[in-house]
DNA sequence: AATATACTTAGTTCGCGGTTAAGATTTTGGGGGCGGA
């Protein structure tokens, strides 16, 4: 078929499941290399759509199309909105539906185009086995940087999605991601090994997001009038991270207290899942003005109207910040993201790094016991619970060690393989690579640091390394960029009375001494 | 008052013990029939 008949088919198909009559920016491009079999990886802003990249050739091409997607929520928002427009054969596959019902879509497998699933489930066997015999012909990563930010130390399944791919006959790869740096896209490619993906990368730069960052020299509680200083500024949307969760806790209380006029919740993933959906909800429904939270609350949340970011805490990396700040202004106004810092703020990232991977004692103490089990021919635990007793080591840690002894082919299916001399090598090759990931985690929170330290222009460091031109911004640019502002505001004579208070806040916080 | 400390992110479990609700059985109390005073 010629590249004119592709898109006739294109446009067509688009009318028909999705209504529309035209792509945004990228997403054509993207589409047609996929039907055409090429592997890509697609850097898109969020609220571009996506999504349409795989749901429009999903319905195009012959086989099954595979989603990877990282959170329950998302595959079932999804699922109910493609539902909504009269898009059939979708499903999902997740814990929370019940084992009845997730054997009736595995019976039926070749009634759906559309799957989402974790890749937690792709590490099934049964389920695993019957996508085998299916014939799938796309294989999609969204949010595709959960592979190079969360693959090494969170969740390893991420990692072992290639031995996926490879078992289901290599279909076409499609990566999708909002935000990633050279590096990460190159691990992307990396890990999932597809190093001739073709690469549609879009600008990310947001013009419509003031960035400020505001050097607290001082105690805790001055800092936390300075949040209150921004917060009493607006009445509108306005998110808080935190790197902790009692801080989310406390903050929000200490708000409620001293603010009576302020709707303010806090949200962490400690929470019952119940009490997240709620929260989520309210937010989304304008019930609640302010969310105290930790980096648990974000993917997915896609309100139009969320005016305001304010960082309490360092986020540990600057992908981390760029999401968290692409939260605000979706709707295209007018939008400001504050990042309050006191030098002690370092602590708290760093300890979570340090905490983060198996010390060396740990690693020492696991080698030890598991000479152990293969001598005893006794196959390993595949409790947490279990292995947290018997290794005294927290689940997140002996995940990332077994992805590393998997790896290094001394454990196998719960069966440990090895010989004395072996497993010193391999502990040695373990250590070395965690050491390294340390460094890098480090060096990470040291590119924040020195970006919060900038003395030109914010916007212009903090995009550097994702792209070559950076949208210039006249008015409202970032908290080095005053001046432009002072001389934007003066001129500037808006009708819109909310965009000018927040102005106003931006104007009184940003000039000092330029306060009536 | 000086010093130490600061701790995030999600998915999974398909067999089995605990819990609960509904129904069956047993116990208890009341009513009616019967016999004797």
């Amino acid at each position: 078929m010629t590249r004119i008949h592709i898109q006739a088919n294109l446009y067509e198909h688009l009318r028909n499941h999705f209504s529309y009559t035209s792509f945004h920016e990228g997403q054509e491009e993207i589409i047609l290399d996929v039907l055409r079999g090429r592997d890509v990886l697609g850097i898109l802003r969020t609220g571009t759509g996506k999504s349409l990249c795989y749901q429009l050739p999903a319905k195009m091409l012959p086989g099954i199309t595979i989603v990877v997607s990282p959170l329950i929520s998302l595959m079932i928002d999804q699922v109910r909105e493609l539902e909504a427009i009269h898009y059939r054969q979708v499903v999902a596959l997740h814990s929370f539906q019940q084992w009845s019902e997730r054997q009736t879509i595995l019976r039926n497998l070749h009634h759906y185009k559309l799957i989402y699933v974790s890749p937690e489930i792709l590490q099934n066997k049964q389920i695993i086995t019957l996508f085998k015999q299916q014939h799938v012909s796309l294989f999609v990563v969204d949010e595709a940087h959960c592979i190079s930010q969360w693959g090494y130390d969170f969740r390893p399944d991420y990692l072992r999605l290639l031995e996926v791919i490879e078992t289901l006959h290599n279909p076409t790869v499609l990566a999708l991601t909002g935000t990633a740096t050279p590096n990460v896209q190159n691990d992307i490619q990396d890990k999932l090994k597809r190093p001739n993906m073709i690469e549609h990368v879009y600008p990310m730069d947001r013009e419509n997001i003031s960035l400020v960052v505001e050097e607290i020299n001082g105690s805790e509680a001055e800092k936390l009038d300075h949040l209150l200083t921004w917060i009493k500024g607006t009445n509108e949307p306005t998110i808080v991270y935190f790197s902790s969760r009692i801080a989310t806790e406390k903050v929000a209380q200490h708000i409620a207290n001293q603010l009576a006029n302020k709707r303010v919740a806090y949200y962490h993933g400690g929470l019952e899942t119940t009490d997240r959906l709620k929260i989520q909800q309210q937010f989304m429904n304008d019930q609640l003005e302010i969310i105290c939270c930790t980096s648990a609350f974000g993917m997915g949340i896609n309100k139009a109207n969320i005016r305001m970011i304010i960082h309490y805490h360092l986020p540990p990396q600057i992908e981390s910040y760029i999401q968290e700040i692409g939260r605000a202004g979706r709707d295209g106004r007018d939008s400001i993201s504050v990042l309050l810092y006191r030098q002690e703020d370092i602590h708290i990232p760093l300890q979570i790094i340090e905490n983060e991977l198996p010390t060396h004692a740990e690693l020492r103490f696991i080698m030890e016991r598991l000479i152990d089990y293969q001598d005893n021919k006794v196959l390993l635990p595949l409790d947490e619970d279990v292995i947290e007793q018997q290794f005294l080591i927290q689940p997140t840690k002996w995940r990332y060690l077994l992805y590393q002894l998997e790896q290094h082919g001394i454990v196998k299916e719960q069966e440990v393989q090895t010989t004395e001399s072996t497993i010193k090598e391999v502990f040695n090759e373990i250590n070395h690579f965690t050491e390294q990931r340390l460094r890098a985690k480090r060096q990470q929170l040291n590119e924040v640091i020195n970006w919060i330290h900038t003395q030109s222009c914010l916007r212009t460091k903090l995009y550097e390394p994702f792209q070559q031109d950076i949208t210039r911004k006249e008015a409202n640019c970032c908290s080095n960029c005053g001046v432009v502002l002072e001389d934007s505001l003066e001129h500037d004579v808006s009708t819109d009375k909310e965009t000018s208070d927040w102005q106003t806040l931006l104007k009184r916080v940003l000039l000092i001494g330029d306060i009536d």
